[in-house]
DNA sequence: ATTAAACTTGAGAATGTTTATCACTTTTTA
DNA sequence: TAAAAAGTGATAAACATTCTCAAGTTTAAT
């Protein structure tokens, strides 16, 4: 990857702030500083970006693809309502349910683990 | 939700096989049994089994949107390659990497748990 | 059984999201 | 500093999902 003024810039909003942007948050944050960027260019690099592990996508049944600054091992509290992503620690994990309600105040209905890697068909 | 022919054999075909099957696989197993059924109905139907907690949708950064038969709490190893699903249980879970791989000669990568509910604001 | 209301369907249009294309510009390399 | 490689904006194309609606089913109450 070469370098890009606008790929470097949407890395820095995405890494800036933890509000895990769906890809028309960076675009329209991206064109405050460049009025003329397109949304392809946004999803290029949003793409380029988490292809080369630098930023993690993020997809949930509700509401649409989001992107997270972070990589390290931590979970998310998706809302079913204002479909906002939310992180937790891994130690926020023990006892789960009453924790995250006394904690922030969320409400658990249900939730799910995915792991992601290759499978043992995959790897011949 | 009324009864319909349809909807019951789009059930049983996510239900049936622990395949995970994308929207498009579902429509092409129903049209065995409907060969005019449409793949609107084919999405009308899934949707509202997901909403009624009788199915689950499930979204991965890799490949498209997936449905499950099991509602219970298990979790999901994703192949990076093939795309496809692979059910997990609970206890399976402690001594992660490594058991996965003795077990499913899965290589784990990545992981990620997302958890649903609504949060503090939306509650108000 | 008969009927009315509510629900569902198939077909296709409409919308929304994401990727591909291409002439041109920027960055890197040597 | 010139050539190669990579990136950009604009737009078209591809793909995924939802919407619309006339016609057909299912349900519940006579």
């Amino acid at each position: 990857m070469n370098y890009s003024q606008q790929r470097n810039c949407i890395l820095e909003i995405v890494m800036s702030d933890p509000v895990h942007p769906t890809v028309e948050q960076v675009y329209e944050k991206a064109k405050l500083r460049y009025p003329n960027i397109s949304l392809g260019t946004v999803y290029r690099n949003l793409n380029q970006l988490s292809e080369h592990g630098i930023l993690k996508k993020i997809c949930s049944s509700y509401g649409s693809v989001r992107f997270d600054g972070r990589t390290d091992a931590h979970f998310h509290m998706i809302c079913k309502d204002c479909q906002r992503v939310f992180d937790v620690e891994l130690g926020e994990m023990l006892g789960l349910e009453d924790k995250l309600m006394d904690k922030f105040g969320f409400q658990v209905s249900e939730y799910e683990i995915s792991i992601q890697g290759v499978c043992c068909d995959c790897k011949k």
